[in-house]
DNA sequence: CCAAAGATTGTCACA
DNA sequence: CAATCTTTGG
C-alpha cells in the first residue's frame, strides 16, 4: 500500500498524509466549491473540474465522506478511465476511511467492472464465464480473415476501417442486427461502395460467438443488452451500487453513459466528474455531448464548478487559457491561480529532429544542476510514439535515466502473445485466434493450407474451430493421416496443460507449458539481440505470474491461471508496477499523460503535421480536439514548460521539412521566451508575410529527396547553415538531381536569392538558392 | 511445409 | 523506417 507512483508522489505528501485522527479535518482542506461538490451527496451531481483544480481530491473525499455518513462501501461504484487511476484513488482512501473499508468499494475502469458483471452474468447472455476477451490485434485478425473467406478484396475493406466502423457501431450501441435494419447506415455504406460491412460485421459477431471471445467495446455493448433485456439482473446491480461515480467523464462514449443511466436510474445517486476541455478521446467515441446530455436527462441535476488551479503557475496557467479559448465548443468556466506568476514558457528551436533531442537533455541536464532536481521531476510528452526514439538517444548519451510509457505494450509483444495464447487456449479451447496463433508455433508441421482446410471445416460444421479438433477423424477435410496425426496430437498436448492448470498455481501450471511447449526452447536458441530479448521478456511475464501466484494464495477463487488470465486481460503497461521508486525521466505521449503532473515539462514536436496531426486539420472538430490535447499538454506543468520544434525530421524514414506549429502561434506572446529559439522571431514574420498574400512559401519545402541525399554525404550544415550568400555568377556548381553546372545570374535579396544555371544535362534551371543545396567544384 | 528474401504499406492517440 | 505480407526455391 504505501508503494506509491512516482508522479502523484507529490500531491500524495501534501494531500493524503492524513491518518484516523485527522480524518474529521479533511473538509477544511477544502475551498468552497470543492467542500459542496464532497458533501452534495444525494441526487445527480455533475462537477466540472478544471485542470489541477484537485479534482481527485474531490472524488476521494467525497467517497471518504459517504462512507463516514454510514453508506456501505459495498454499495458504492467508482468508475474511472484507468485501472491505475482506480488503484491509486482506492489508496488514497484507504488512508483516510482505513483499510478494511476501501476494499469493499467497488472500483476500476468500465470495462474491467463490467467484464465481471458479464462473467457473473454470463449464463444470460449464452456465453461461458470463461470468455476470453479479444484484445484490437486479435478482433482485427479475425476481421481480415472473415473479409478474405468472403471473397472481398481487403484493399477496398482496409481491416482497420471495418474495425472501427464496427466498434464505433457497438459504442452507438447498435449491434450487428441493428446496423443491417439501419437504413441510414445503409444508404452511408452503399454510397461507399461497401455494401457488405453489415455482413461483415454480423459474421464478426457469429465468430467471436463461436469461439467464446468478446472484444472490448463487446463488454460495454454487451453489458447494456444485459441490462436492457433483463430487468431484475438490472435490478439488482441498481440496489448493489447505491452510488455511483464517474471520472473523467468527458471521455465516456455514448455506450458507457447509457450503462451508468441504467445503473443509476433508480436511486439518481450519480455523480460525474469531468472537464470539457480536456476531452481527448473522441476518435474513440467519446462524446463531449454527453455533458450537455446529462443536463438534459436530470433535471435537478447540481453543477460544481471547480476553477481554482493549485498545480501551475500563473504563467502557465494563463498560457492554457489563451490557447483554449480558440476552441468554440466549451462550457464556461474560468480557470485561476493562487500560484506564484512562474517563469515563462521557453521555446527552443531545433533544425533536426535529433537536436531537438539534444536540446532538451541537455536542458534537463542544466535544470538539474542548477536547481537540485531528481529525474522524476522531468516529463517529457510527445504526440506520437515514433517521436520518442531521438529523445531516448539524447537521454542515454548524457546518461540521464527515463522511462517510457506506452509503445508496443508489453502484453501485445509477439513472444508474450504467444504464451499467453496459450494460457487462453487452456481456459477456452474455443478461442479461435488463440488457437491459430500457437497451432504451429513452436512449428509442428501444421502449416497455413492444413489450418485453412481446419478453418473451413469449421465454417461448413457450425462448429468452433476446436470442436474440429475434436472430431478430426469423423470429419471429412481433406487431411492427409499424417497430417492429422499431428493435429491431433497438439489437441492431446493442450488438454494435458489444461489438467495442470485445474491442478496447479498459476505459476505452476505457467511455467511448465512455456516449457513443454517448446517455446522457451525456441527463444532460448535464438542468440540474436532481440531473441535474446523475447526470451527475458517471457521470464518477466513469469515472474509476474509468480507474483500474482503469491499474492493470492489466499484469495477466495484461488491463484490459479485462469484468474490470472481474467486480471490481466484488461491491463495496459501503464498499470504495471515497475521500478516506481526508481528516479527517472517520464516519457509518454500526452493521451498517457492525462491526470498526472510534473514540476518540468517538455512538449515537443510542436510542428504542423505532427501536432496538430496532418489527420485532424481538415475538420473543425478534430482541430478542436487537437487544441485540447495542446490544453492538456501545458496544464501537465506546475512550475516550467518548455515546448521544442524541429526544422526537419525523419518520417518513414525520408527527411521531411516541417513548420512551427500553428500552436505555437495561439498561445499568447506574453507567456513565451525565444530566447532559446534562435531567429524564432523571423519565422513569425515569415510566416505574417505569407498570410498577406507573398505566396512565397518559404517554410514548407515538400519533402525533397535531395535534402536526404545531402544529409547522407555528411554536408549537413548547408541544411540549417546559411550558403546562399557564398556564390557568385560564373562558378561551377553540383545539384543533386540535376547534376554539374555553371552559375549565369545571380538576383534576389536574402531568402528570396536565387539563381540561372546552366546544367550539362538539364539546360538552364532557376533555383532559389536557399533549397537547392549547390555544392561548389573544387578545382 | 518452411525459411529467407523481397515487396508492400502504414501513415495518431488507447482499453 | 519497421512491421507485415507475399513470393520463391528448397
Amino acid at each position: 500500500m504505501e508503494k506509491l507512483k512516482t508522479f502523484c508522489h507529490r500531491q500524495f505528501i501534501i494531500f493524503g498524509g492524513f491518518n484516523f485522527e485527522e480524518k474529521v479535518d479533511y473538509l477544511k482542506q477544502l475551498n468552497k466549491p470543492q467542500a459542496l461538490a464532497v458533501k452534495t451527496v444525494e441526487g445527480p451531481v455533475m462537477i466540472i473540474a478544471g485542470a489541477g483544480s484537485g479534482k481527485t481530491r474531490v472524488l476521494t473525499y467525497r467517497i471518504a465522506y459517504l462512507i463516514e455518513h454510514g453508506v456501505d462501501p459495498f454499495n458504492i461504484l467508482a468508475l474511472t478511465f484507468t485501472n491505475k487511476a482506480a488503484k491509486e484513488m482506492k489508496e488514497r482512501i484507504a488512508k483516510v476511511v482505513g483499510i478494511t473499508e476501501a476494499r469493499n468499494l467497488y472500483m476500476g475502469t468500465f470495462h474491467s467492472v463490467f467484464s465481471k458483471i458479464l462473467r457473473a452474468e454470463s449464463d444470460k447472455i449464452g456465453f461461458p464465464n470463461n470468455f476470453t476477451i479479444y484484445d484490437s490485434d486479435d478482433s482485427k485478425n479475425l476481421i481480415k480473415t472473415i473479409i478474405i473467406e468472403m471473397g472481398l478484396d481487403d484493399k477496398h475493406y482496409k481491416p482497420n476501417m471495418v474495425q472501427n466502423r464496427i466498434s464505433s457501431s457497438k459504442n452507438s450501441l447498435i449491434n450487428a442486427i441493428a446496423y443491417k435494419m439501419n437504413e441510414e447506415i445503409q444508404m452511408d455504406d452503399l454510397e461507399a461502395r461497401k455494401p457488405k460491412l453489415g455482413a461483415i460485421y454480423e459474421r464478426y459477431t457469429m465468430r467471436c460467438f463461436k469461439a467464446s471471445a468478446m472484444d472490448f467495446d463487446d463488454l460495454l455493448l454487451k453489458t447494456f443488452e444485459l441490462f436492457q433485456k433483463y430487468p431484475d439482473v438490472l435490478h439488482k446491480y441498481q440496489h448493489r451500487f447505491k452510488f455511483v461515480l464517474v471520472d473523467e467523464f468527458q471521455d465516456t462514449n455514448f455506450a458507457q453513459y447509457s450503462i451508468i443511466k441504467q445503473l443509476s436510474a433508480l436511486y439518481q445517486n450519480i455523480c460525474v466528474v469531468g472537464d470539457d476541455a480536456q476531452s481527448i478521446y473522441a476518435f474513440r467515441g467519446a462524446d463531449i455531448t454527453n455533458i450537455l446530455n446529462f443536463e438534459k436527462d436530470y433535471s435537478d441535476l447540481k453543477t460544481f464548478k471547480l476553477e481554482q488551479n493549485y498545480r501551475s503557475t500563473k504563467n502557465i496557467v494563463a498560457a492554457a487559457n489563451s490557447v483554449i479559448a480558440k476552441n468554440k465548443h466549451q462550457l464556461d468556466k474560468s480557470v485561476w491561480t493562487d500560484n506564484t506568476e512562474g517563469a515563462k514558457i521557453q521555446v527552443i528551436k531545433a533544425s533536426t529532429d535529433n537536436e531537438e533531442g539534444n536540446f532538451i537533455a541537455q536542458s534537463i541536464f542544466g535544470y538539474r544542476m542548477n536547481h537540485q532536481l531528481a529525474n522524476r521531476d522531468f516529463a517529457i510528452l510527445y504526440r506520437t510514439n515514433v517521436q520518442s526514439r531521438a529523445l531516448e538517444e539524447a537521454l542515454r548519451r548524457l546518461n540521464i535515466p527515463y522511462r517510457i510509457y506506452g509503445g508496443l505494450s508489453f502484453y501485445q509483444r509477439r513472444e508474450i502473445k504467444d504464451l499467453l495464447s496459450y494460457f487462453r487456449l487452456c481456459v477456452n479451447h474455443n478461442d479461435e485466434e488463440a488457437l491459430k496463433r500457437i497451432i504451429n508455433y513452436p512449428t509442428r508441421g501444421i502449416g497455413k493450407s492444413t489450418l485453412d482446410k481446419i478453418i473451413i471445416g469449421a465454417a461448413e460444421n457450425d462448429m468452433s474451430v476446436w470442436q474440429v479438433l475434436e472430431n478430426i477423424k469423423k470429419l471429412d477435410i481433406n487431411l492427409s493421416p499424417a497430417v492429422a496425426k499431428k493435429v491431433d496430437e497438439f489437441r492431446q498436448m493442450i488438454i494435458g496443460f489444461e489438467s495442470i492448470v485445474q491442478q496447479k498455481s498459476a505459476f505452476d501450471a505457467a511455467s511448465f507449458i512455456a516449457s513443454s511447449c517448446g517455446l522457451l526452447k525456441d527463444l532460448y536458441s535464438d542468440k540474436t539481440p532481440e531473441g535474446v530479448n523475447r526470451y527475458e521478456n517471457v521470464q518477466e511475464l513469469l515472474n509476474g505470474i509468480k507474483e500474482f501466484t503469491e499474492n493470492n494464495k489466499d484469495h477466495k477463487e484461488g491463484n490459479g491461471l485462469p484468474r490470472y488470465m481474467e486480471d490481466i486481460a484488461l491491463l495496459t503497461d501503464a498499470d504495471k508496477d515497475e521500478d516506481d521508486d526508481k528516479d527517472r525521466v517520464t516519457l509518454m505521449t500526452i493521451h498517457a499523460s492525462k491526470g498526472l503532473e510534473f514540476p518540468y515539462v517538455f512538449v515537443v514536436g510542436l510542428e504542423e503535421n505532427l501536432f496538430p496531426s496532418q489527420l485532424s486539420i481538415n475538420s473543425r472538430e478534430e482541430l478542436e480536439e487537437e487544441r485540447r490535447l495542446f490544453y492538456v499538454a501545458i496544464t501537465r506543468a506546475m512550475t516550467q514548460l518548455t515546448f521544442s520544434y524541429a526544422q526537419t525530421r525523419f518520417k518513414y524514414g525520408n527527411l521531411i521539412h516541417s513548420d512551427p506549429s500553428r500552436f505555437l502561434h495561439e498561445v499568447d506572446e506574453a507567456y513565451l521566451d525565444f530566447s532559446q529559439a534562435g531567429n524564432q522571431q523571423r519565422i513569425f514574420q515569415g510566416k505574417r508575410m505569407e498570410a498577406s498574400g507573398n505566396n512565397l512559401n518559404s517554410y514548407s519545402i515538400p519533402a525533397h529527396s535531395q535534402l536526404k541525399k545531402l544529409s547522407i554525404s555528411g554536408k549537413s550544415t548547408s541544411i540549417k547553415g546559411d550558403p546562399v550568400g557564398s556564390f557568385q555568377t560564373g562558378l561551377e556548381v553540383i545539384h543533386t538531381r540535376f547534376g554539374k553546372g555553371k552559375i549565369l545570374s545571380i538576383d534576389g535579396n536574402g531568402d528570396n536569392k536565387m539563381a540561372t544555371i546552366k546544367f550539362e544535362k538539364d539546360g538552364e534551371k532557376k533555383l532559389l538558392l536557399k533549397f537547392a543545396k549547390l555544392q561548389v567544384v573544387k578545382d
